[in-house]
DNA sequence: ACAAAAGTGTTTCGGCTACACCCATGC
DNA sequence: GCATGGGTGTAGCCGAAACACTTTTGT
């Protein structure tokens, strides 16, 4: 095969999502039923080939537009997966991304009518192949991430409250954050601005919505939360 | 083309690395000066194909021993790039890979008879194509690593001494730690073990060698420093 | 009245920082 | 004696953690 001025054996490269989403305080991840062999019927992650003229990330919005209409979408590698025989249907070396996607936005008819569907993290069936590999290697650096800066901004809805963020950490985290402690850092690290209406919704008393500032104050390195 | 049971347009498929050593308190890398078209002559980060019959990480391996004459260097992934005209000579994907490597065990022979070279990190040539991001990339990377575990294993001699670990570090993050506290923070993480030999000939007084102990204790995620 | 979240304040504790200080030795 | 790194100790500061307490309001 011959490409450009190169001469040397090809590969098949293809691009899995690990399509995050938030709601009813559980972290949710997209899966696919896989239409073709092998593991036909199989929960799959969100995925496609790379097309010759476009990046792995181009193909990974590309993907993860099609199947939920979002243009939107938080997307970050998170590492390549090429062992000879990871796919029994052939050699493909695989990028793996998470997304994060405001689930509230995204459309729901298009998601159904491709055969995907939401799991909650805590009840997943079983993948196919090692896509629960890089399920973990996602969350694993999600965390990583949403500890050195505020995330949400991909997940929540434009205006959110303070409990609303703090059970978005938790359900990343797997834990509990203090409520008065979790609030005091956040807001001091000043990238949210507060609204001034309230939801009433989730407390009695009635909660200050807020939501992230366009434009983000550099803050710094100093660890968000510790897991 | 046809790939099992796939059909699909494949890709060429290389590996980069950032091969790094520490020598004279200096961070190096190792170059390789470009033997084809386009550009021909010019320095590269060190890098291959990805052959049909092996993961991206058989083949970093395969290169770093090719150049090197080393078996057990560290390797990490540090990002895909696949810019479609990233490479003027045709569609490449690549994955980059930076390599830890301990200078004073490698077969600088070798090395030069490939046309290869170290460089100290402050007097870096231009690099071809985007591999100057690469590195970048891997600086960062290894930062973040080594401020949640104690680096230097695949990097010094097999015995050394706090102040040469400092300095590594001081290299690292190009600046200078504190030599009492350094000191204090590593011996209280437990993963080196004091020798009974000094070394004379960086000190009047001598300081104690220590090595890698080889099963590591496990411990704490806190930031070994910050940065 | 009670429950439950909102929001603020306070105390404690551990760890990091910035040093001071003595030691050993070659020059 | 002096400079240099080796090695130890400590006072102060800062931030995280734990938790008390008051407010608000629907039921």
């Amino acid at each position: 095969m011959k490409t450009g001025q190169y001469n040397h054996s090809a590969h098949l490269v293809a691009i899995d999502c690990i399509i995050l989403g938030y709601e009813n305080t559980e972290l949710k991840l997209l899966l696919f039923n896989r239409k073709i062999e092998p593991a036909k019927g199989g929960w799959s992650l969100v995925g496609g080939w790379v097309e010759p003229d476009e990046s792995v990330e181009t193909a990974a919005r590309r993907v993860t537009y099609k199947i939920s209409g979002l243009k939107e979408v938080y997307l970050e590698q998170v590492h390549v997966f090429s062992e000879p025989q990871r796919d029994p249907g052939g050699r493909v070396i695989s990028v793996a991304f998470y997304a994060l996607m405001p689930i509230d936005k995204h459309d729901r008819e298009l998601v159904e009518s491709h055969g995907a569907k939401w799991f909650s993290l805590n009840e997943l069936p079983e993948l196919i192949f090692d896509h629960q590999e890089m399920l973990n290697m996602a969350l694993e650096k999600l965390r990583l991430k949403a500890s050195f800066e505020l995330i949400g901004r991909s997940l929540l809805p434009e205006k959110f409250t303070l409990l609303q963020i703090r059970q978005l950490y938790n359900a990343i985290y797997q834990k509990e954050f203090d409520p008065g402690n979790f609030r005091k850092k956040i807001l001091s690290i000043k990238v949210l601005e507060k609204l001034t209406s309230k939801n009433t919704s989730e407390s009695r008393k009635g909660a200050f919505n807020y939501r992230f500032k366009k434009v983000l104050p550099p803050y710094r390195v100093n660890a968000l939360v510790k897991y």
